[in-house]
Order: C-alpha cells, then structure tokens, then sequence
RNA sequence: CGCGGGGUGGAGCAGCCUGGUAGCUCGUUGGGCUCAUAACCCAAAGGUCGUCAGUUCAAAUCUGGCCCCCGCAACCA
C-alpha cells in the first residue's frame, strides 16, 4: 500500500489580501507535496481560507455588503494568487463551507455532551466605538481604547469554554516523547513554558457582539469563536463525517505547515480539541519563520506589503519558477528570511541562470556543434565508474534526507551543488578541446552525455521548486512526459537515449539573468 | 529578574550540542578557458568569531557577567 502524506497549509483569514508572507508557506508546502509525490507518496495537500468573525463583519459592513460575498471576493483572491504560484493543492477549503460548518458543530456537539466545554461568565473590557472587546495591548496609559479615546466598559458575558488545561500534561508529554511533534526542534521549549500556565479556553461569543460565524449547536445566542471554527478545517479537508473513504486514508496529518506565530493554537489548542475528540493526533507541527521586506516586518502600518504579483511583473516574469526559488532558498527554512529585489536578483541569477541554464545551454550547443544535436549509441555512458553518475546517486540520498527532516533550503542547494559539479566537469574534460581531434570524438561526446544526463535528472530533483522550468529542461532534451511526474527511485542513470535531441533552432536559454535596470528603475519611483 | 532567537572576513549565513587547521554563497582582485546567458573554471586578498572574565594543555565551541539587535508574550501570515 502506498503510504500517504498529508500536508496542510495555515488558512489564512481573509481581512486582507495575499502577499508575499501568506505566499511563503504555501510555496514551501507545495514544494513538500510536490517532493513527496515524487517519493512515490499519495499526497494530499490541503490550504484555505479562515472567512468568519467579527472583523470580516465589520469590513463588510464597512463596503455595504454582506459578509459572504465579501469572503467570496477575497478567497478568489487568495486562489488567483495561488494559482500564478503554481500552488498545486487538492482541496481549497473555506470555514463557510457546508461540511465545515457540520463538523465544528459537531466537534462542539460532542465536547458539550462529554463535558470538555461548560458554559462560565466571562468578564471583558468592551469598547461600544469597536464594538468588541479589548486586550489590555489596546488600551493607552490612561486605560482608554486608542483609537476611540474612550474607556472601555467592563461587560459581563457568558460563554462557552473548553476545559483545556485537562489535557495539559498530555500534551507536554506528547511533545517530550515525540521529538518530530513540534518544529523546528528549538520550538519545543518554547511550547512547554507557555504550556504551564496555560487555562481553559473561550470557545464561543455571544451573537450581540458577534453574528458572523457558525452558531453554537442548540443555543442560538452564542456563536463558535475562532479555535474550533478554525482550527478544524482540517479534519474537514480530509473528510471527516463526510468521505469516510479519505478521511481513513488521510487523517491523521503527516504536517502542518504553519507560521511561528501560531504555533501556540496548534501545538496546545487543536491538539486538546483533538485528544478530547480521541482522535489522532497529527505527526509534525511545523513553525516557519517570518519573511521581511528590505530587514523591515511587513505589515499594513508600515506600508510595506508587496503581493508576488507586484514581483512577478516587476522583473517581467511570466512564471512563479524563480520566485518560489528565492523564496525557498533566501533562509533556513524555520527561521526568518528577508525579501529584497538586490537579493532576488543575485540569488536567482546565480543559480537559476548562471549554473543551471547556462550549463544546459552551453552543452546542448556543443552538442549541436559536434553531433549535429544527435546522441549516438558510442556516446552514451554507463553508471559504473562515472564521476557524474555517483554524483547524482549521492545527491538523491541527500536530498531524501533533507526534505524528510523539511530542510528545503538545503534540498535545494544539494541540487544545485551536483550542477555545480557538472559544471567544473566540463571545464576540467574540455570536450571544446577534444572535438579538434577526430579520434576524441567519442570520448568528447561521452562528456555531453553525462552532462546532459546529469541534467535530465537535476531537472526532476529541481522540479518541485521549478516546475515549469524543468519542464522546460525536459522540452529542450527532447524528453516525452514530465520531469515533475517522474518517481525519484525510478531516475535511474541513462534516461537519454541514442537519437535526436536538439537543433540550433530549439535551443535556448531557459531562464535569461534578472536584468539590474529593470529593477533598478521600478525601485526608484 | 517574563520567554525565545541572534551578534563569525564587504553582504548573507554554516560551524557551537559531541572543545583541537574558522567553512559556504555572493561581492572584490588576479589568472585560465573560449562550448555558453559578460557565462564557466582556478587562485588570492579579506575575520582580535559582540564584550569581559573563568574552566582547560587547548575555547567561535563549555561556564558566568555585561552590551547591542530582533521576535513572542499582545487573534499582524
């Protein structure tokens, strides 16, 4: 049986439109579910958007819509954006759909019946200018709303809470024994402490402050706040109470790709949900870092959000492929990274253009110079004793083990590191040279090969992070199928065979260098 | 004393857990090659590893103090 791997995405909530940040862990768990269908995995990748809620309320009341139709706007959004990215998921899921609505009420159902939610009196401090409650963070010095001026009253209301610090030592426990439950690895402290002091949660709001949300099961004054409402998508997405078929396929999660700033709901609040619904519990909790814009936070207040589209067209760039690279390869994945047009350039003409592209197209020309662009049966090489060929076997190994332990930036720098290694074999072989000899001939085009081999299989190693230019890679080698549906165990050395594979006319550059004026004059205005 | 991450050649990072020639990418300089997208290959220059002290035969690495930056805590992806 084919083993299966879940992957999911946070949802994101649809106050806002998509940028580069929300754009960051998709294009990482992408490449992860592209990776792992490579390794022969059944896939399911999940990602959304998080619809409901007081603010999504507010600003659609603010535009003099209904809140559907606003949530309607923005998730089309958010996959218009996903698809310009080549985000390749199989389900989008959205908190407003039925069968979500279904299964939080029944996670909430259920929780009620066990005992794990009780009904308490929650007091807050309630701005009537915000119409919500507030967090002490609002407040000025003199305990005033800030952007009302006003003080806030004290309210009283009743709510529904989930008995979370009864799974509280259950949870430390799973963390200690499961050393791949929270990641990065130096986020696992960081949950226990907070996990100490950690109370029941509110899991509910009453419909005077809020109405737009999922209504709590046979009480029609309350609705289902955030946590459940949320957090469930993606028992949803694998079709818990629904497919039954999937769900047993699928749950529990192989990982959930998340920022670091959430790690806390997933790695304590779902999981309690989870454990109090005796469920399964999801394998990997992974917490990306931040992206920053020129080493500055991004956010709305700064005014520094840039959306990938803003990026693809300032650069002229019809495909995603060497903004997911950059994206992908500018930090250690988990940690923080910056975005920057000197960076993006540097980097992606560097890799992308100088030692990837330039190497398939300074080869497929000798090849085309010396071969008439034809693989002739004497050229063609074997695996034994082949510098480049164990190269490729050592970097397969690598690369297994890096996406395993979800180091992508280092996946991708084992790639390209072996057409590093391609490169200095050609200059150190000189096929240029040996072509003037008659009797080198061979010998010359056995170099072609093994470059051009080496190639074809770079191109689906590379494949997740840049999908369409190994297809590209693929076209100009002559190569029938996709370099993306390719099984990595089944790339075996001597995938090119003898025959035709180029002409002057079909070669060209598959990627051209990131070009500084263009850059330099959009930065300017 | 709230918690966490970081401070390593011009830039960005690795190394630190398991002390013992400080490594990588980009940039700079010089050379090579001429198949290629001013590319590719080789070499060189450039670092008191934040700071002070301690442990040790030996500290970027271990211990303690201090300084600086960033994040979380506080529903910003």
């Amino acid at each position: 049986m084919t083993e299966k791997f879940y992957i999911t995405t946070a949802i994101d909530y649809v106050n806002g439109v998509p940028h580069i940040g929300h754009a960051y862990e998709k294009i990482a768990t992408d490449v992860l579910a592209r990776h792992f269908k490579q390794r022969g995995k059944d896939v399911f990748f999940l990602s959304g958007t998080d619809e409901h809620g007081i603010k999504i309320e507010k600003t659609a009341a603010e535009k003099g819509i209904n809140p559907q139709e606003f949530t309607d706007e923005i998730a089309a959004q958010f996959q218009e954006c996903w698809k310009l990215l080549d985000i390749d998921y199989d389900r989008f899921i959205r908190t407003t759909e039925p069968d979500h609505v279904k299964v939080v009420q029944h996670i909430f159902k259920t929780l009620t019946e066990k005992g794990d939610i009780y009904k308490a009196s929650y007091t807050g401090l309630y701005c009537n200018g915000c119409e919500s409650f507030l967090s002490p963070r609002d407040l000025d010095d003199e305990g005033r709303c800030v952007h009302h001026l006003a003080k806030p009253i004290e309210v009283q209301e009743e709510n529904y809470f989930f008995k979370l610090s009864k799974y509280k030592d259950a949870i430390i426990e799973r963390i200690q024994n499961n050393p791949r439950f929270v990641m990065p690895d130096y986020r696992q402290n960081e949950i226990i402490n907070q996990l100490k002091d950690i109370e029941d949660i509110s899991v509910s709001r009453s419909k005077s402050s809020v109405t737009w949300g999922i209504p709590v099961p046979d009480d029609d004054t309350q609705v289902i706040y955030v946590w459940i409402d949320a957090l469930s998508n993606y028992l949803t997405g694998a079709g818990y109470l629904t497919n039954e078929e999937s769900y047993k396929k699928y749950w529990p999660a192989s990982v959930h790709m998340i920022g670091k700033d959430i790690l806390k709901f997933h790695s304590i609040y779902w999981i309690g949900i989870l454990m109090a619904m005796d469920l399964p519990l999801p394998e990997t909790i992974f917490a990306h870092g931040w992206i920053t814009v020129n080493e500055a936070k991004m956010g709305k207040s700064l005014g520094n959000v840039i959306k990938p589209a803003q990026i693809l067209e300032e650069f002229n760039l019809e495909k995603s492929d060497v903004f997911r690279y950059f994206m992908m390869t500018t930090t250690p994945f988990g940690r923080d990274g910056n975005y920057s047009d000197e960076d993006f350039k540097s980097k992606v003409n560097a890799d992308i253009a100088n030692n990837l592209g330039n190497l398939l197209n300074r080869t497929l020309n000798m090849l085309v110079k010396y071969f008439d662009g034809n693989i002739i049966p004497e050229i063609i090489t074997g695996e034994e004793n082949n510098q480049l060929a164990s190269s490729c076997k050592d970097t397969i190994v690598k690369l297994k083990n890096a996406f395993d332990d979800y180091k992508i930036n280092d996946a991708a720098e084992i790639i390209i590191s072996l057409v590093d290694s391609a490169n200095k074999y050609l200059n150190d072989k000189s096929p240029w040279t040996l072509a003037k000899n008659p009797e080198n001939m061979n010998l010359c085009g056995s170099i072609l090969y093994d470059v051009l081999e080496t190639l074809r299989i770079a191109s689906v190693l590379i494949s997740p992070f840049i999908p369409n230019l190994s297809q590209e890679i693929w076209t100009q080698l002559s190569l029938e199928g996709n370099a993306s549906s390719v099984k990595i165990d089944d790339i075996a050395w001597g995938g090119l065979k003898a025959g035709f594979v180029a002409s002057k006319e079909t070669i060209k550059p598959i990627f051209l260098r990131l070009d500084s004026e263009i850059a330099g004059a959009e930065k300017k205005k």
